[in-house]
DNA sequence: GCCACATATTGACCGCGGTCACCTTTATGG
DNA sequence: CCATAAAGGTGACCGCGGTCAATATGTGGC
């Protein structure tokens, strides 16, 4: 019938995550080891997985987190003017997404819901974003045939594949921001 | 002094490529194991990787022939005369590339060079997709605004996106190609 | 206090990609 | 034709994510 969780396993949880979160504050995303995690943490391996389904699913968590802190940073920008403005405020999230190739492919591989009734906190993220550039978008001055929706799925659409080139063929940001500039005068004002 | 290849080994090289052609045809790309390769072509594990550098370099060969073979229906159709007829047009390509999460994955992490000099066959077919895009659109009822090459960014980048949230949520090519066609009607024919 | 049962934890084990010191085969020059 | 060196091939071994039967630890009923 449902029990509670019991306090311990509580317990159990913020150790596991608190090592990991040390793990990848000092060594990044890409070298944490659920070995390692579990061996801060003074746990037995399988204690992880009692927890989280798979690695993805604890950095999951973690990735997140950060996503939220930066989405929180753009929320309190003003209303897009420009498209240069666009750029600039969503270029600290891009620069998070593409700091590590993988964190880009796990935001890839978890971007939208897995299953129904299964949607993970960088797909709550991604939603957050969205529903953020579109009630930004609404009132700048871009294009009027179409809503701000579709605008949206533009502006998300072209960093995407930028960042899956630059990680390739180890562009700079500065590389991404110039060809996203390009790309989003060309989606957001088309003359 | 680079003496050259011996027939053995090009022989050996032949036989872990039919195996694992065979594996993919009745198993899947998702399914092949490095293992099973090896033990088909009856050569020890260490000979696989004398010839490829790991297993992304087998699937990059693998996936670019099927590729080349879709790229090579594309090339025959006339030039892009509508919208509609884009979609209609890159759908195979696109449809292959959703068809299994993990060739997504490897295209997306083999979609550019490596590094200097180290071009493999899924980014080379990339530039040729491209070009091919880019001839085929110059004499269409397109936006003059922005260059043909631009107009292919978009052409490549909207189809990314949209997969990358369709392998998430189980959403079939049906549904793809109707959010294509919305967003490339507005990034190619802005009103 | 004790029993029955759910919950939490354990660690040996597995699958699979990748490495490397060592052995075998083949081409070459004297 | 043999010595020798380079190319080709081998398989035991490693790292690491993930599983599962066994075990330990809480919790509620009597």
């Amino acid at each position: 019938m449902a029990r509670a969780k019991q306090l311990r396993s509580l317990k159990t949880r913020k150790r596991l995550l608190s090592s990991a979160r040390e793990i990848v504050s000092c060594s990044g995303y890409e070298k944490l080891r659920v070995e390692e995690v579990v061996s801060r943490a003074e746990v037995a391996k399988g204690t992880f997985f009692a927890h989280f389904k798979d690695k993805d699913a604890l950095m999951d968590i973690l990735v997140a987190e950060r996503l939220e802190a930066l989405l929180d940073d753009l929320e309190i920008v003003q209303n897009f003017d420009s498209v240069e403005h666009v750029v600039a405020s969503i270029m600290p999230f891009l620069s998070f997404i593409s700091g590590e190739r993988y964190i880009f492919d796990l935001f890839l591989r978890l971007s939208g819901a897995l299953a129904v009734e299964e949607v993970g906190k960088i797909a709550e993220s991604i939603y957050r974003y969205d529903r953020i550039l579109i009630e930004k978008l609404k009132s700048g001055p871009f294009r009027q045939d179409i809503s701000a929706e579709l605008l949206s799925e533009g502006i998300q659409a072209f960093p995407v594949s930028s960042i899956a080139l630059s990680l390739c063929a180890l562009q700079s940001d500065q590389n991404v921001k110039n060809r996203l500039t390009i790309q989003l005068n060309a989606w957001m004002c088309p003359s």
